[in-house]
DNA sequence: CAGCGTTATATCCGTTGGGATATTTCGCTT
DNA sequence: AAGCGAAATATCCCAACGGATATAACGCTG
């Protein structure tokens, strides 16, 4: 059968306007600041600029009716940002739309990665 | 209901390899290669340069097994290009995916999009 | 009240993706 | 054999994206 020589990766975007989309990589970003209660770390942990991280933020807290992300300055600890309620059902809503869609598809998928050239070497 | 405010389009790829990978930009070429028979009449009609339909086409062409589009040069009308049976087979194979996985996901796009900032002009 | 760590914000700058352009190649047509 | 129209290919160039860096703002802690 050779099912899996390479996983193919399913990436998938909702565009609701020129500037307001929803992707993989506002997800992670998502799950990141959740796991460590910061922006800048979260970026860190995905090799991503702070300066971006904090702009997908920025982004996201402006496309939805209540922000995703709060977040806060000096304290004890400098600072931080927690995933608000909203921010965990839109990650939630997201992740749940990703493996609905993808399961959907298994079989188209699985078709085009047999017309696909062999890999020589799947390593 | 209020349910299309906005159409939020539903943007899917297949990721094979870090050079290799199947989207909407990719299938919407092949048929406009489809109609008109000519790689740089689709890409006039996308709004997209020569070049770079060029080259979507020479990457296409390349991952699979067999080319998706086969291009001729000279000749009466100075040459074209013509999508092959498996680039129909690719083509329908990704419209079905697509297809598939919105219709699946349906419900997840519209709570998300519940979530979203009302448009002051849906215009 | 000085220090710390993080968010917030601005500025600079290198890379690069892709458009524009030009030229060559090709095969039928006349 | 010359002409045509599209493919193929190379070169130039610019704008924009995003990284790197610097600095300020902030609020608890000691």
């Amino acid at each position: 059968m050779n099912d899996t020589s390479h996983p193919a990766r399913f990436r998938l975007r909702l565009v609701f306007g020129p500037e307001d989309w929803m992707g993989p990589g506002k997800a992670e970003l998502l799950e990141h600041i959740a796991a460590t209660g910061s922006i800048s770390a979260a970026g860190r942990a995905m090799g991503m600029s702070y300066k971006r991280a904090w702009q997908l933020v920025e982004t996201m807290n402006g496309m939805f009716r209540d922000p995703l992300v709060q977040s806060s300055r000096g304290g004890a600890r400098g600072g931080g940002a927690v995933v608000t309620e909203t921010g965990q059902a839109v990650l939630a809503e997201f992740r749940a739309l990703e493996e609905k869609a993808r399961s959907a598809g298994a079989e188209h998928i699985e078709k085009l990665q047999q017309m696909l050239i062999d890999i020589p070497d799947g390593k």
